[in-house]
DNA sequence: TGCCGTTCCGCAAACGATTTCAGGCGCATC
DNA sequence: GATGCGCCTGAAATCGTTTGCGGAACGGCA
C-alpha cells in the first residue's frame, strides 16, 4: 500500500540503511548517493512510518493535551498555544476533555501516557498525590496549577488580584466584595490569597461571597447576595461568573458601573463584546500554552534539567466599562 | 523499561503467542491457561503497545480531527462529541487548530492522514477538488459541509431559515435583512438558499447585506447598514455576528426587541447569556461531533458501504429575548 | 492397535524503520 | 609492498506485536 523505505533502496539503487542514513544522517552518506536516495523518495512521496521508528527509536513525536472543559471560554486559547508551538517542533497533539470528572482524568492520563512522549494537563482537578506519582512516571507539565516542585506554567494570580484592587481603590472604593470560584481550585485560592493581601494593605474591606460554580449562573446566583453586602465594587473569580453578575444586575435594573463596578479575571473574548465592556485582568492564554509546550520539549532533553521547570507569567489589567468612581463619591 | 508481551510470557510460563492470544483471542486457548495470563498481565500492569501492534494490524486506534479555529464558540461543542465518541470506541484523537488558512489545512491533513484511521474535517476550508483528492485516498468524513456524495454530517440549514422566517412573519414582520458570512463558507450559501426560498414563500421582503467576516466586528460594522435598511427584522449568519449587532444598536440606543427583532444562528452557549438573550435556530454541535465519528467508524469496517453516508442533523429555533412584533404593529 | 480429528500451544516470519557491526575500497605512510 | 586509516555502504539485529503453520497430546472410533 504506502511507499516504504525498501522501495525507495530499490529505486535508488542502494540498501535501506543507505536510504535511512541519507535522510536522517546525511554527513554519514556520500553527497551524490544522497542526493540520489533524496530523489528517488521525493519521486516515490516516501515518508516514513512514524510507529516503525517510534519502536526503535522510543519516541512517539506525540504530546498529549488534558482539559477539564473545552467548553470553557479559557481554553481554547491555551489549546491553540499549544497546537501552534507544538506544530512548529513537529509534534502532533492528542486531546482528550474531562468533562470537569477527577476520575476521567486520572483515567485518561494513564492511557494517553503510553503513545507520548510527554503531557500538558491544563488546569488538572486530581489530587496532589496522583498527580506526584504520574509525573514520577511521565514526562509531564501542568499549566494553571503549582504542586510542589513539578513542572508548571502559571499565571500572576497574586499580582493580578493586586492590579484590580489597585484600580478599585485609587477610584474610591473601599469596600470590595469578591465571589469565589470552588473551594478546591487552585487558582481561586491563589486569588483569594492576592485579594486579601491586597485589601489588607489598602485598607479596603472585603467580603467574600461563594463559593459558585464557575459559570454563568453562578454569577447569577451571586448577583443578590453582592447587592445585599453593601458593597461598592465587586470582582469575580472569572469573566464568566463576572458575566453572570452583569446580567443578573442588569435584570434587577442596577447601573454598571454608576451603581456597582464589576472586574472579572481572564479576558476571555465576550469579555469586551458584552455591554457595559467587562473591566478584567488579563491571562496570556496562548503565551501559556506555548510556555507550557516550550517546557515540555526542554523537559525531553534532559530529564533531570537544571534549569527552571517553573513559570509564572505575568497578568495585565484590561481596563473597561464595567468600573468607574463609586456612586458617593 | 516498560513491560512487554515476553516477561507476561515469562511470568505466566507460556510463549508470547499464547499471551496475545489470550488477550486477544481467548477462544483458542484453553480457559485454565487463559487465566493464569490474564493474572501474571495484570500483575504486571502490561498493556500492550500499540504503536507495535499498528505496525502489524495496519490499524493506529487513532483518529484526526482538523478545525479551522478553536476560538470560535461554534467548535468545542462538536470537539466535545467527538472526543467523547471516540473515547467509547477505544480510539484517541489527534486535534489540529489551522487558524482558518486553507493552505495550513491541507498540510495538515497530508501529515495527519498518515498517523490516523481516519479524518474529520470540521467545516473544512479547502477546495472541493482537494477534498476529493483526500477522500480518495484517506477516510475521511466532512462536518457542516457536503461535496458530492463524500461522507458528510450536516445541519438542515434550509429548514433552519424556514424556522426563523416562519417565526417572523407570524410575529408580523414583512422586510427582513440578513447579514451574510464568507461568500466562500458552503452553510452560508445553504443559508441563504433556505432563505430566500422561505422569504419568496411568505413573501416577505429580504435585504442582504455583507458578506461580513464571521465574527463579532462583523456584526458591529453590518448595523448600521442594517439600520438603514429600513427593515424591521435581521436574521444573523450566525450567532456571533448578531451579537456584534446588539452590541452595536445598543450602543446606538436602539431597543431590541422593541424597535427591530434579531435572530441568531448556531445556539452558542453567549446566546443564552446576553441581554437582551439571543433568539436563535440551535444546531446540535455535540451529537454532529458523535455521528461524525459514528459515521467514520462505520466506513473504517467496510470502506465501500451501502448505507447512508451523509446525515443531515435537525435544527430547532430557540425563541428568546431579542424577537418580537415590529414597532407598527 | 492404528488412524483421524480436535484442541492447544510454540516457532518463526512478518510489519517498517534504526543502528551496530563489519567489510570493501582508496590512499597515504613507513 | 604491507600496514593502517577514513570513508562509505550493506547485512543483520532489534523494537513489541500479531499470525500462519505445524507439532504434540488426547480422545474417539473402527
Amino acid at each position: 500500500m504506502a511507499v516504504t523505505i525498501k522501495d525507495v533502496a530499490r529505486a535508488a539503487g542502494v540498501s535501506p540503511s543507505t536510504v535511512c542514513r541519507a535522510l536522517s544522517t546525511p554527513s554519514l552518506v556520500r553527497d551524490e548517493t544522497c542526493e540520489r536516495v533524496r530523489r528517488s523518495a521525493a519521486e516515490l512521496g516516501y515518508s516514513p512510518n512514524r510507529a516503525a521508528r517510534g519502536l526503535i527509536t522510543g519516541r512517539t513525536a506525540n504530546l498529549g493535551l488534558i482539559v477539564p472543559d473545552l467548553g470553557n471560554p479559557f481554553f481554547p486559547g491555551v489549546v491553540k498555544g499549544i497546537q501552534a508551538r507544538a506544530r512548529e517542533a513537529d509534534y502532533a497533539v492528542f486531546l482528550a476533555d474531562t468533562d470537569e470528572d477527577p476520575a476521567a482524568e486520572t483515567q485518561l492520563v494513564r492511557t494517553l501516557a503510553k503513545q507520548v512522549d510527554g503531557l500538558v494537563l491544563c488546569s488538572p482537578r486530581m489530587s496532589e498525590q496522583e498527580l506526584r506519582g504520574f509525573a514520577a512516571e511521565t514526562p509531564l507539565v501542568m499549566l494553571n496549577r503549582r504542586v510542589g516542585r513539578l513542572p508548571a506554567i502559571t499565571f500572576a494570580n497574586v499580582d493580578g488580584m493586586r492590579q484590580a484592587v489597585t484600580h478599585l481603590t485609587a477610584l474610591g472604593h473601599r469596600r470590595i466584595a469578591y465571589v469565589a470560584g470552588p473551594r478546591t481550585s487552585w487558582s481561586n485560592r491563589e486569588r483569594v490569597r492576592g485579594l486579601r493581601a491586597a485589601t489588607a494593605a489598602a485598607g479596603a474591606g472585603l467580603v467574600e461571597i461563594g463559593p459558585v460554580l464557575p459559570q454563568f449562573d453562578g454569577g447569577v446566583a451571586a448577583a443578590d447576595p453582592v447587592l445585599a453586602a453593601g458593597v461598592t465594587a465587586v470582582i469575580a473569580y472569572n469573566d464568566v461568573i463576572a458575566l453572570g453578575l452583569l446580567s443578573r444586575f442588569n435584570a434587577r435594573g442596577i447601573a454598571v458601573p454608576a451603581e456597582i463596578s464589576v472586574i472579572g479575571f481572564d479576558d476571555i473574548p465576550m469579555a469586551a463584546m458584552v455591554h457595559p465592556s467587562l473591566t478584567t485582568v488579563g491571562l496570556p492564554m496562548e503565551s501559556c500554552g506555548r510556555a507550557g509546550v516550550d517546557l515540555l520539549l526542554g523537559l525531553l532533553q534532559d530529564p533531570d534539567r537544571f534549569g527552571a521547570t517553573r513559570r509564572e507569567l505575568g497578568t495585565q489589567l484590561m481596563v473597561r466599562g464595567s468600573t468607574a468612581a463609586p456612586p458617593n463619591a
